[in-house]
DNA sequence: AGATCGGCAGGACAAATGTCATGGGTGCCG
DNA sequence: CGGCACCCATGACATTTGTCCTGCCGATCT
């Protein structure tokens, strides 16, 4: 509570990952960092909004693949109920689509795993001095790929058309005809331009439209 | 330099894996251990063995998906080309048949990344003792699994059929009539217990036979 | 030599999938 | 109010996919 000049306290920051050696990897080499504390850790996507609201760290990194509740989920509920905190995405995939809807999402920063090391605390810093991070190659190419043509049920079919589920069980799933359901599958496979389900999932993953 | 009491030397550990973050903060981590030295570091498969003929590591800690070569066929390699060298398999997925494919491989250690760290320097020197470290509870499932009842071929057509590929994208790549691969696609399907390819490629992935 | 297994292919058939046209209902916006 | 977009549903249709049966070839084992 106690805030002054530029950098009176080290930043806090809460970690969000599933991976228990990536988590632990994380914070042991946050940790080292003069200016830098990490002061949550949490596996679960869920967890993250409790965990802010206890410990009220000044940065989140949140992985987007989570348990529970998605790392972008989660980031935009942070913005909602911790509004002091910002959020930085750190992620494995770099889809287009990923990176879109985390700036949707309120989040101040988005990194991909790939990178060294050495960019994750400088990053934070840069965060935390108001700028926003992002590759410039990823930010171009989801610029590019334009926002998402899918109605909501178009979606909801695609994702629960994923690992071979029939039709008959998407349509038990969604409490939706079978005729209904191929043709919101039709429609997408028309929008994403590929020649079936299995395409059109991977295409609208690709482009962050699920 | 210095020889103490166990060891003359520090272990020596090659380090192979995609994601720069989680390699830099593994080696970093690593490195703080007094018995551990990481002699080297690849992002690909088939980096691997030259870094090891060149560094002459006790230890390869490998990833198994990574660009080139597979951290399994790389361990295989080894055993080969560099006998000196236990293979430590460290992966994100812990899919019982991995776990065999690995221990096919003459992997000495098999870890799941979901693991706390501490987890990671207590195995190095584990099987550097000779011990084989696998998780009991991924044992018991790679036992139950069973060996692999796919021919070559089918195979072949499984993995080519992934990510919505056609019957007629599939014949054209592995140079086979539509009949043949709808032949050996059912034959899989029969084998895996499934009802289409995208489930007997799930399956089938998920115990190891692909 | 005969039996067996795997690779390869063709045909015939049923089931699942994808396409299209059509229509009704809702809510929103100009 | 009239469009407009989205939701949901039918029915008809072409295409793709999955199943089954048959057959040929070569390698391997007994």
């Amino acid at each position: 509570m106690t805030d002054e000049t530029p950098r009176a306290h080290p930043v806090r920051v809460l970690l969000a990952e599933d991976q228990g050696m990536m988590r632990g990897a994380l914070a042991l080499l946050l940790g080292m960092e003069e200016d830098i504390e990490v002061v949550a850790q949490v596996a679960a996507g869920d967890e993250i909004v409790d965990a802010a609201l206890t410990h009220r760290p000044d940065i989140a990194l949140l992985d987007i693949e989570l348990p529970g509740l998605s790392g972008l989920d989660a980031a935009a509920e942070l913005r909602e109920r911790v509004p002091g905190c910002r959020v930085l995405i750190l992620t494995t995939f770099g889809r287009p689509g990923y990176l879109r809807r985390a700036m949707d999402a309120g989040a101040a920063g988005f990194l991909v795993k790939d990178g060294p090391v050495e960019e994750l605390a400088g990053a934070i810093r840069r965060v935390l001095a108001g700028e926003t991070v992002v590759d410039p190659a990823l930010a171009a190419a989801a610029l590019s790929a334009g926002p998402s043509p899918l109605t909501g049920r178009e979606c909801d079919v695609l994702r629960a058309s994923a690992d071979g589920a029939t039709v008959a069980d998407v349509a038990a799933v969604l409490h939706l005809s079978e005729s209904t359901v191929r043709n919101y599958l039709s429609a997408a496979i028309g929008k994403t331009g590929t020649r079936n389900r299995a395409e059109a999932l991977r295409a609208a993953r690709q482009r962050g439209w699920v």
